[in-house]
DNA sequence: CTGAATCCCTGCCGATACTG
DNA sequence: CAGTATCGGCAGGGATTCAG
């Protein structure tokens, strides 16, 4: 019928949705939701640590060790404020945070995934050096 | 075994990619490769156009009344330069200039989609205007 | 018609120092 | 331990002007 070949639709969204014909960047945009959350240097670097598993900040710093602590301290608050982090205070002495994924969070596993595979295919991955 | 229940994986790339494990923002990273592609304002919604079909440079013009000569100029070069758009100038006059999606760029696609259906959970959307 | 050059302004990131 | 305060550098984006 047309020039389309493929199964799948390509333009994001439902047809209906007005956010899917914005003339202009807007932050209501389910896109721009997302890129907003992931926006920012070692957003995405940090977010893949959790999807390991929960940390404090002190173990985040150790296994991000080129990452400040004002900018850590940034990206915690920032992806806590968007509903990615769940942020839990334990009393007592030192004083400990532990931050995890909240289900939304969870959910962004497939969103990297999604620009790792793209990714990926622009740049074959390098020799795998086998010990 | 483990803790986990879901049966797809939770960290993006293959577990022996040395490229899963950076400890810092590196180009080389297949996520941080698209998330430069994707990077900057109206990038998103320029690519938006390009999968409903090709486009001269004043019919994107037209199409994103509110975006600048200058960083529509900008977006076309840098989607060129990484092979997502195909550059093609016509001889005659006036001279014009038709960009189309490469294959790799109508790969981008079900990226957008990914990025979408996240923000979308995020912010159900507003209810439909049918008049 | 399709850009390139220039200028200014803003906002991010890093480094350093300090606090409950 | 887990941040906040402050500062400076630099790159991104908009407006305007000019060119092939």
């Amino acid at each position: 019928m047309t020039h389309q070949t493929v199964g799948h639709p390509v333009l994001p969204g439902l047809p209906d949705d007005p956010r899917a014909h914005a003339a202009e960047p807007t932050s209501s945009c389910p896109v721009e939701i997302t890129l907003a959350v992931l926006h920012g240097r070692w957003t995405t670097l940090v977010i893949r640590e959790f999807l390991k598993g929960d940390h404090t900040f002190t173990e985040l710093s150790r296994a991000l060790p080129a990452l400040s602590d004002k900018v850590l301290s940034d990206r915690l608050a920032h992806l806590t404020e968007t509903g990615v982090l769940d942020r839990r205070r334990r009393s007592g002495w030192p004083p400990r945070v532990h931050y995890r994924l909240t289900p939304q969070g969870r959910r962004l596993g497939p969103v990297l995934q999604a620009l790792w595979d793209w990714g990926a295919q622009q740049q074959p991955p390098p020799p795998s050096q086998t010990p």
